[in-house]
DNA sequence: CATACTCTCTGACCTTAGTCAGGTAATTGC
DNA sequence: GCAATTACCTGACTAAGGTCAGAGAGTATG
């Protein structure tokens, strides 16, 4: 069966068969948007209408409505904001929070209705199976895109990287006294820099140097704690290469610090190869470079 | 994490991840209802309305609006069935076949769409745990029913079981000269029969002889070739010795034929030991049996 | 032949999930 | 202080999905 075929089939039997239960377990107590908004109310503390209304990508006149029909019902209070009193505020009464849990317990009813006809292994393969697809699914929905390295998602990432370095470097980590004094060299035309974002979050980051006359550098690979296992660093390693080629080069290099062992480990199955110092990088301990293949850029296309 | 979390989790993810995807590449075309029944009725020959709507489980009035959509756009056409003219057939117009196709094509995008960001590797990776996923849900799907032997579709186990047998093994088989020439063997008090459904069909069967002053016996167990590998027959097994158990046998047996190799094997790997011939079955090479555990019964609930 | 029953269709109705165009009150910027 | 902006609300509207109670035509049965 075909990639594509058995996808397929996955998007029916999954479909069908989590969809039905999911009205059945769910549907019942309330609808569907109601619960959604109950939900991303969530049990402590007050939130702006506002903050949860761009949670969900819902128009403003929906929730008003949908907050009018919880209020109706005594699971909400809905207050106006005591600093800016054009922004409401919403929490659970006691009766909004009873209401959560019931929609929580359905929910585990629904889990448990798919796991209990099933014995022992089957259940542990089951769950199994389904993190696996979770965790790729998940990582197919990250987006990779070329930001201004000014842009404050690219800032958040270069950031979080330093801190991350400094905390694992031993004697920490300074970006000023690293080799890439300014920014302005991972920005068009002397580089870019390519920000992977994950339900709108910043989620990793990779910059590529294209100096004139020298081979293409890749710096400030990063992907975040809590991304990582989706292959990111990866697919941010080879999007970098397949641009560098685009713009004519066809080598690519690299330098890295012994703490980052799984960097080093990536770069190697990646392709990379162990080569002298091109540089004299105060924190990196190994050099590696790849020669970029004249041929074809691959491409992932459908099967 | 737990078993009922991690199911809740893939819930949300793939219910928003390929509902989402669903919606904005299958959701443009036509409504889903008018979708779903083009879908049913399929691109070859014409299809009692009737038997459209039977499968979809959809009220009759509903129906006919939706054909009358698919009419007025010139995708079917409805004509009354030539024996009898209360019930009306439908088939697809050259236009209707290529909607369908168009839809085909829609899914292979949303197929594709999610593999496209992957590499091989992960690729490889999401399609067989997709098929793990499908396979053990699809087995969690499939219901369990005690019925008469002579219900239409413990009948049709049973003969479903004979034309197997009857080319599977050596020299044929012939369920009168087997050693279970009356099937109210099968009934109770005597014993009883359970039939597995998957969608409503029958899909594989199993026979308990509940013989006064002899221990339990297992006859008859049998999957459709279509729906092996789910564990079905392990499951059947199960059910019986736990019925046999709540009857009072603290043994079951049964006997096999050396044909029947993986059902041997699944015999073996259940607990059962070889033992000597305890009738004289002209089919049966191997004999066997299984001391139940007297302890309280192994019950698969939630976690 | 009358009656009951079957299958389909129609009209009336409902809920959910949204969208869109103002309108109002509060706040910010000048 | 006044205009623009912001956050929210309301009313009007749409489309889809679906239910229910007959009506009408056709068929089976006594």
């Amino acid at each position: 069966m075909g990639q594509v075929e058995q996808v397929r089939r996955f998007n029916r039997t999954v479909a069908e068969r989590v969809g039905v239960l999911h009205d059945r377990y769910l549907g019942g107590a309330r609808p569907y948007g109601q619960a959604r908004l109950l939900w991303e109310i969530g049990d402590e503390g007050t939130h702006d209408v506002r903050s949860v209304r761009a949670r969900l990508d819902l128009d403003s006149g929906y929730v008003s409505r949908l907050l009018r029909a919880l209020e109706r019902d005594g699971l909400v209070v809905v207050e106006p904001h005591p600093d800016d009193r054009r922004v409401r505020t919403v929490r659970l009464t006691d009766a909004g929070r009873a209401e959560r849990v019931l929609l929580d317990d359905r929910s585990d009813a629904l889990a448990a209705s798919l796991l209990d006809p099933l014995d022992a292994r089957q259940r542990d393969r089951l769950t199994s199976a389904m993190a696996e697809v979770e965790r790729l699914l998940t990582a197919s929905v990250v987006s990779l895109e070329v930001l201004d390295p000014d842009h404050p998602d690219a800032v958040y990432c270069l950031r979080a990287y330093a801190t991350e370095l400094q905390e694992l470097f031993e004697g920490g980590f300074d970006p000023a006294s690293s080799l890439l004094p300014d920014p302005a060299e991972l920005r068009p035309p002397r580089g870019l820099f390519l920000v992977a974002r994950l339900h709108g979050e910043p989620v990793g980051c990779a910059g590529l140097k294209l100096p004139t006359g020298a081979p293409a550098e890749i710096k400030r690979l990063w992907v975040s704690p809590g991304a990582r296992g989706l292959g990111l660093a990866r697919r941010l390693l080879s999007e970098l290469e397949e641009r560098a080629a685009r713009d004519g080069s066809d080598v690519v290099r690299l330098d890295t610090n012994k703490a980052l062992e799984a960097a080093t480990c990536l770069y190697r199955s990646s392709g990379y190869t162990e080569v002298p110092a091109f540089n004299d990088e105060p924190y990196a301990h190994h050099w590696f470079e790849k020669r970029l293949t004249a041929g074809p850029t691959q491409h992932h296309g459908a099967a």
